[in-house]
DNA sequence: TCAAAGTTTCAATAATTATTGAAACTTTGA
DNA sequence: TCAAAGTTTCAATAATTATTGAAACTTTGA
């Protein structure tokens, strides 16, 4: 198989796994496409590779130097900016775990809290389930939470291995 | 507050940090209003509470039915189905973790093990780049699927507590 | 200072995904 | 067996989200 249609491959799939979470398709193509190149890429090169309006990835570019996925490069002599990846995978995950938990988690932390704090007014039982609902609710996330910093501090594989180890 | 506007925020919250993800947007408000509610609820009944047409409501029920979030019911003397959340809150995390391991990793792993076996050409540094992405990626993944195994077993908090502990 | 190279913005449009609601279907028990 | 109660299906439509592309803007260096 040649590198380009392999190339191509994971980019297709890469985009349409990160379509079925919140991310666009567009973004997360690009993003596979700067993982599977070592060096970066201007604007130019990643609208010809991978058949995307200029505006488009000028949008999804910004949006993964926001992630913090890819960074800004300059060549010497040259006025365009280049992109590249961070290609360290436990930092990739950092950053997606990182994004993920403010859209997923935070929202729906911030209301049980809230509601917590809250006197709820009506047929007892109903209200202590609902009490107990959130309480139950947001214990569990805040593990959560937990874990994915624990995870966000292993920086690579051997250290995670023993960590599974330990716990088999 | 009364109960019922708390629930409906609750609702709300759960629905819209729901589709933030891909889950659609009713879904996860028809899962939250079940979870609110200790009692099964009729299809009708989730209509009239959520203000959605019968056809969306049947839809998005036989899916959480899927899913294995929620069960149904029988009343007796009655022929209307209910429908009943799954309370439990660690069983409901295993049942969303397996449900998005199959729409978010299993596509991009088995992607993953067909070009690890493939013999790709081209040159051969970026060959080496792309191959060794490849791996990385693929040893990742397997070691989020033991993960999430182990976060399966676990039935309760206490057990998770003490799980952290041991690592901190 | 100014034109060329490059980047950003954003209204219009396209594509995708969710929702409605009525008709078809199924089940129940008198 | 058959009508009433309930459930499911699905084409049409609505809502949401992503993408285009041209115009406006910015930066650079001769």
């Amino acid at each position: 198989m040649k590198l380009q249609e392999a190339q191509m491959e994971f980019i297709q799939t890469w985009g349409s796994v990160g379509s079925s979470w919140g991310i666009p398709r567009s973004m997360a193509q690009i993003h596979a496409l700067l993982l599977a190149n070592k060096e970066g890429m201007s604007t130019e090169e990643v609208m010809e590779q991978i058949k995307l309006s200029r505006g488009n990835v000028n949008i999804n570019l910004r949006e993964l130097l926001n992630w913090g996925l890819i960074t800004k490069q300059n060549k010497l002599g040259d006025r365009k900016e280049y992109f590249r990846a961070e290609h360290e995978i436990w930092s990739v995950a950092k950053r997606i775990i990182e994004e993920r938990k403010k859209r997923e988690f935070l929202p729906i932390q911030n209301l049980l809290r809230e509601l917590k704090t809250t006197k709820i007014e009506g047929p007892k039982a109903k209200v202590a389930h609902f009490n107990e609902l959130v309480k139950e609710l947001d214990s569990f996330l805040s593990q959560m939470d937990q874990l994915s910093d624990l995870l966000v501090k292993m920086k690579d594989n051997r250290f995670f291995n023993q960590f599974i180890k330990f716990l088999k």
